[in-house]
DNA sequence: ACCTGAACACCGTTCAAGT
DNA sequence: ACCTGAACACCGTTCAAGT
């Protein structure tokens, strides 16, 4: 069931993953759906966790660099899926396994590099919300002729004053 | 027909809105409507810009500050139409009349600052991004416990790293 | 435990036709 | 210019029943 969802966001998108849709890929009927998932909303927020799998855990020794990769590889996954970013943001709250994975990596760098506690949570929060935020802008559809390479320039930009703000000089 | 619209995103929020509950708050036909609007799209995209209209332009002295309170405000305009805050964010580009007075607001204070050329249109597309990207999380239904008013700090606390990373020493 | 058939209460949108 | 009636091609979800 979760196979076939995530294959139809793979070849369609979002929009094409309709319970109607999973049901016809396993050639059984709609509601047969219902025996492995309880709704929609919770197929969507696996197929959401299971593309966070996809991002690369850093392991470099500088705390600085290893929040910066993250949050770049973090950004470029959620490029590859943008109809999926909007609903990661309205969704975010640590939910899938993956996401709490993630979670307790930023976590841990963040020790590393001198900051705990209150500070730390507020340090991730804010990280993770900018990037999502950007990859959900940056991965609509554009009207306005902004090339992808501007985005990423200025997601760089951000992300550095971020990070200068919230790591002890 | 746009009245219409923006009392059901008030009364009942976005999930309301659809062609077929204005048509019947306007007691006419569902098709009806297409007289007045090309699809869903074009009447939501209106919807949208109608909320800008309440983000408070500041007149104080300092940009600085200036640019604080007009992201502040925006903030908690968002903040007050959650379910809309992740399609504005996959819509963003300028749109609406609104937004873009919004942007020309933000152009003027940051060259007040000092601020112009590339680097304007950077710091105003990530302090747009870092807006739009909190209120669309801290809007979400919280399953987790945490309060309005930290999520709130956060905000501030991001703000200020951003602002202090854009604005020349 | 997992499936089906049938139904309910919805969607957005189009087309031809009326005034 | 603005509306209607009727239809098309969809949705998510429930319920009773079958194996």
């Amino acid at each position: 069931v979760l196979a076939a969802a995530n294959e139809l966001l793979a070849e369609k998108g979002l929009s094409a993953v309709t319970m109607r849709a999973v049901a016809q890929r396993l050639a059984v009927a709609p509601n047969a759906i219902y025996s492995h998932v309880a709704n929609k909303t919770e197929l969507v927020d696996e197929v959401l966790d299971a593309v966070l799998a996809k991002v690369d855990v850093p392991r470099v020794a500088d705390p600085a660099e290893a929040l910066y990769e993250l949050m770049s590889s973090t950004h470029a996954v959620l490029l590859r899926h943008p109809d999926l970013v909007p609903i990661f943001l309205s969704r975010q709250g640590s939910r899938g396994a993956n996401a709490q994975r993630l979670g307790e990596v930023m976590h841990d760098v963040l020790a590393e590099a001198g900051v705990t506690g209150a500070a730390a949570v507020e340090a991730r929060r804010v990280l993770i919300i900018f990037t999502i935020g950007f990859a959900a802008f940056s991965g609509a559809p554009r009207d306005d002729g902004v090339p992808a390479a501007e985005l990423q320039r200025h997601f760089d930009s951000g992300l550095r004053w971020l990070l200068s703000g919230i790591l002890p000089k």
